[in-house]
RNA sequence: UGGGCCGUCGACUAAUGGUAGGUCAAGUGCCUUUGGAGCACUUUGUCUAGGUUCGAAUCCUAGCGGCCCAGCCA
């Protein structure tokens, strides 16, 4: 086509934005919110909601508030607003103003009082089990409350009588009066307010009656002069009602837009199902590192960079779609390639000893910190005669395609010698505990001046020098690409991976990563990405596994495993 | 079944009546002191049927398929 740079990624919601601009629909102002509710901890669908919010208002000059949903006080709690600030923080995000839907409770109960007034609210006393069967199904129309047509007054006295205290949990509650035969549900006189005595984390006992979403969502945009209230798809049959509210009040007219959630293969992105794992231990926490919580994305070594990088290359539409994983893990690999040092490190160790290399010699090998990034410098690794290398790394019998290290073969050590493998030593059950090499004195550094090749680059640490680390590797929390995919009778933990935590107990690391500190994100050679966990102490090291380098040796051994 | 929304490579997303393109995945080759990274190339797509038009992924009609809604949750 044209040789100029890509252009700018676009979406239909930047789109709107942008004609918005172009017509100085809001006198140029761009005010986005991002309203979480305080009931959990933030996962990877939030990001993409975050970027979106933060970001098209920083595009464009605007500003955006966090503003917590604050409006049910049984599920809400201040752990969560913490959490909360601190994820938006560490995705990179600054909001302008930090409010609570809690803050406008006042100001919601006054204009109660109004759409009282004018005729568009009343108090009803059915039980929720009453107006259920009042709200009519799919098909056919609901029918109106007995209460319907109350009085003002009366409406307006009971009001104040709720909020006052003066009725027990679910004995009434405040509706707005619109039409019980709408097709959209939402209309069927939805529910502004119910009376809940609980104490709220923000507001204590001041308030026994507390506004429904519908009812304080639009609102508490409209308050903050939000111009583009930017949500997910299912509050499309909402946005009726959002306007409805806003039209009656006569206040400021936010307008409210929806987008695809994000949906992710092998990952469950549900505040309540993400709640159940927590609270039933399947998992270690909110932020363990197989959760899709941005604290557990973030223990788990991802950058916020490569989160920002995942979500502005998905895009952004109106169709339902599923992410694959392997998307996501495409941009921490990409991000992390370029920016975490090399090291090496051996998972599962077999004994390699050098038979011709002198018994007390240590030499120190140099090390390239970082191939994509030559100001990272180089290192001393040491070497010596026994050493270990990965189980992986040698075959007995190697079949068809193996590169790597058996009876015979020659390869090299990284930034060590060429050696090759003369005999090897089993154990009674006829495993292979211990190999012997020979290795060439003119390889040092790993060339040949011969000019000859091996097949095969392998890491190694050398056994004197290593450090011990527990190293844990995580797989898929769910076996299946739609975890809640289930036969009857089974809930989504009926498909989680038995095996996506593996804790590996005697891994060798080189010498240099004794001083690594809690949160230090390096490359293991050829085994992936590795971050140094909150577990973590001197001595005691514990390494989470971010994401595995590609394997091109573990296809070729799958492809060969399916012919077979 | 009423209402709302949505259908473009295997996945995600562009093309806004005028050359169906990008990213991921998959595959092939090159290169390589990481079977990493990088580079090059390749495969596969407009839900269906009609219509409007010089020209349709785009507009119209009808089908088909998917998602969401019957909380005093958000």
């Amino acid at each position: 086509m044209d040789a100029s740079p890509s252009p700018a990624p676009s979406n239909f919601v930047r789109d709107i934005i942008l004609d918005d601009l172009k017509s100085n629909k809001y006198e140029g102002r761009v005010q986005t919110r991002f309203p979480p509710e305080p009931n959990g901890y933030l996962h990877i669908g939030h990001a993409k909601a975050i970027c979106l919010d933060f970001g098209l208002a920083d595009e464009f000059g605007g500003h955006t508030n966090l503003r917590f949903d604050d409006t049910n006080p049984e599920k809400e709690e201040t752990e969560y607003v913490e959490s909360i600030k601190a994820d938006v923080k560490w995705l990179g995000f600054h909001w302008d103003g930090l409010f609570y839907a809690s803050d406008y409770f006042d100001q919601l109960y006054e204009w109660a009082m109004k759409l009282i007034k004018d005729g568009k609210a009343y108090v009803d006393d059915l039980s929720a089990e009453e107006i259920r069967k009042h709200r009519g199904t799919l098909t056919e129309p609901g029918k109106d409350s007995p209460y319907r047509n109350r009085a003002a007054a009366e409406n307006l006295n009971l009001f104040e009588r709720m909020r006052a205290g003066e009725f027990a949990d679910g004995s009434r509650v405040l509706r707005a009066k619109i039409d019980m035969a709408s097709p959209n549900l939402n209309m069927r006189d939805p529910v502004m307010y119910r009376i809940v005595h609980a104490e709220h984390h923000r507001t204590g006992a001041k308030w026994c009656i507390y506004p429904m979403y519908d009812y304080a969502h639009g609102e508490s945009d409209s308050i903050e002069r939000v111009t583009h209230s930017i949500c997910t798809l299912e509050f499309e049959d909402h946005r009726p009602l959002y306007n409805w509210f806003i039209q009656q009040l006569g206040i400021f007219p936010s307008r409210q837009i929806e987008f695809d959630r994000l949906n992710l293969t092998y990952t469950l992105l549900s505040k309540r199902k993400l709640l159940q794992l927590v609270q039933e231990g399947r998992v270690r926490g909110w932020d363990d590192p197989r959760m899709p919580t941005l604290s557990g994305i973030r223990r788990r070594g991802y950058t916020p960079e490569a989160i920002r990088n995942f979500v502005a290359s998905i895009g952004v539409s109106k169709t339902t779609g599923v992410i694959e994983l392997a998307m996501l893990e495409h941009f921490v690999r990409e991000d992390l390639n370029k920016r975490v040092p090399r090291v090496m490190a051996v998972l599962r160790p077999l004994k390699v000893v050098i038979d011709n290399y002198p018994e007390n010699q240590v030499e120190e090998m140099d090390a390239v910190n970082n191939p994509e990034d030559a100001g990272a410098g180089t290192r001393k690794v040491p070497f010596s005669r026994v050493l270990y290398i990965e189980q992986d790394d040698f075959r007995e019998v190697p079949p068809p395609k193996y590169f790597r290290l058996s009876p015979g073969r020659e390869v090299r050590l990284r930034y060590g010698y060429f050696i090759t493998c003369t005999t090897v030593v089993k154990n009674a059950s006829g495993e292979v505990v211990e190999v012997h090499c020979t290795y060439d004195p003119a390889t040092r550094g790993g060339n040949a001046p011969d000019g000859r090749k091996v097949k095969s680059t392998i890491h190694w640490v050398s056994a004197a020098h290593a450090i011990d680390a527990e190293v844990r590797i995580y797989e898929n929390l769910f076996t299946k690409e739609d975890p809640n995919q289930v036969e009857d009778g089974q809930d989504f933990t009926a498909n989680l991976n038995p095996n996506s935590l593996e804790i590996v107990t005697g891994a060798k690391l080189e010498p240099s990563l004794a001083s690594a500190a809690v949160g230090g994100r390096y490359q293991f050679e050829r085994l992936g990405y590795f971050c140094v966990d909150l577990d973590s102490k001197p001595g005691a090291l514990v390494f989470n596994r971010t994401v595995a380098l590609k394997d091109a040796w573990a296809r070729v051994e799958k492809k060969q495993g399916a012919k077979s």
